[in-house]
DNA sequence: GGTACGATAGAACAACGTTCGATGCGATGC
DNA sequence: GCATCGCATCGAACGTTGTTCTATCGTACC
């Protein structure tokens, strides 16, 4: 049981596939109504055959996520290495950081398969290797540039997984949008007993209506300033 | 249709529940074999009574699974207010980021639900405010103590997120352990181009065998020297 | 023209979350 | 003591999901 690219084009009855095609139209569902509205049903639809015939392209579902969450990811490492160099690796940094983080503001439902099996995760390993391609220019041990990666990686899945999140019921029926949404929880917050709850008092403005965007680079920024204090510079 | 607590004890045939009961065995089935395990059938069998009853006390699984995660941060938070207190609150965020990693690591399943619906869970916005009363003692401003304790969580979920993934077909079968699996993934990546992938031969090494409490503890202290320098310290 | 094989697909299966309707049980009122 | 009422429980059913089985189509090759 191999897989294989077939060469496009079809008869009427019969759907002819490809490995993109595949990949293409699960990522369109997932960017349409995320994680739970790819089933292999309503894939097979869209690509006009029938169920059974996806499973001679991804062994199961799981590695259907894997490769289309890469597939998304191929215009990113794309971006990313177009990139201009500046002659700080640190700046370098957190431009590669941003535009990976973008990605995954865009389609929030990458978080959850970011990084998973690098195996079959091309384009992910690439951006991987990106990134750490900027701590060899800094003077940094091995074990420090693993970890230096490693911290970058997780504070953009740290903060996205926020994003990733299914959207609660009433947001899907349309009643309440995010803002909305923010607003009711801070409103609980309010609610709460100043004496036992300062600190969430404190910061409940800061909460409501914040951008994910700025709780990401401030973030962002602390672990850079960590390691640009950790390379000594 | 509301919930309540039913007195204990009950009849032969029919079983009798409590909110507390259910918690407790849906963390026991989640701590036994993940995420996955934990279906309404088998929670059912585990307390002795019909599948239906359930949703008496929850509304559906995602509550389940919110209100399973913060039954499970009862005891964290109480570890944390009982930590005793320092002179310097960076100090005391690092063991109290510490003590949050720690219960993760020990329910690789809490990653997932953390801090998803601070309205139930009371236990986790208790957390919550404990780690932001630390920043009141420094020198920030409210948007920046949010935003610190935000990148805070962050680090501690985005680190942890990889322990919370379900183990591969192989881990469960027994074949293979965390550490050969590790050494797989590492041989993958020694066969790649050095010269296209120079950082991940650099560290493939580290990753080889590499444990995820010090790559949370250098991602963690990152943020935290970050942290201290925004603080003018 | 037959054959091998890459590729497709319908139907079935087991498991899941969820809902419905009926039923038991314990306290309350008389 | 008995009927009533509402909280709590449960079996059975429904629709949807991932996955597998088996049969078939179509094309390139000898």
């Amino acid at each position: 049981m191999t897989r294989q690219q077939s060469r496009s084009g079809g008869g009427r009855r019969r759907a002819s596939h490809s490995m993109e095609s595949v990949l293409e139209e699960a990522v369109a569902l997932l960017d349409e109504a995320g994680a739970p509205a790819l089933t292999f049903r309503a894939l097979a639809q869209r690509l006009g055959g029938g169920v059974a015939s996806i499973y001679w392209y991804v062994a199961n579902k799981d590695e259907l996520l894997d490769l289309a969450a890469d597939h998304a990811m191929g215009p990113v490492l794309a971006d990313v290495e177009k990139l201009p160099r500046s002659d700080d690796p640190i700046d370098d940094l957190r431009v590669m950081a941003i535009t990976l983080f973008d990605a995954i503001v865009q389609r929030p439902w990458l978080s959850a398969y970011f990084m998973r099996n690098t195996s079959i995760q091309t384009h992910t390993l690439g951006l991987y290797e990106k990134l750490g391609q900027q701590t060899l220019r800094m003077n940094l041990t091995a074990s420090q540039r693993f970890h230096a990666v490693s911290a970058l990686v997780g504070v953009v899945v740290g903060s996205a997984v926020d994003l990733g999140q299914e959207p609660t019921q009433e947001m899907l029926d349309g009643n309440v949008d995010r803002d909305e949404y923010l607003h009711r929880v801070a409103q609980d917050w309010r609610d709460l007993d100043p004496q036992e709850f300062p600190f969430v008092h404190e910061i409940v403005d800061e909460f409501d209506g914040h951008d994910d965007v700025d709780q990401f680079r401030s973030a962002l920024e602390l672990t850079l300033t960590g390691l640009r204090l950790q390379a000594g510079a």
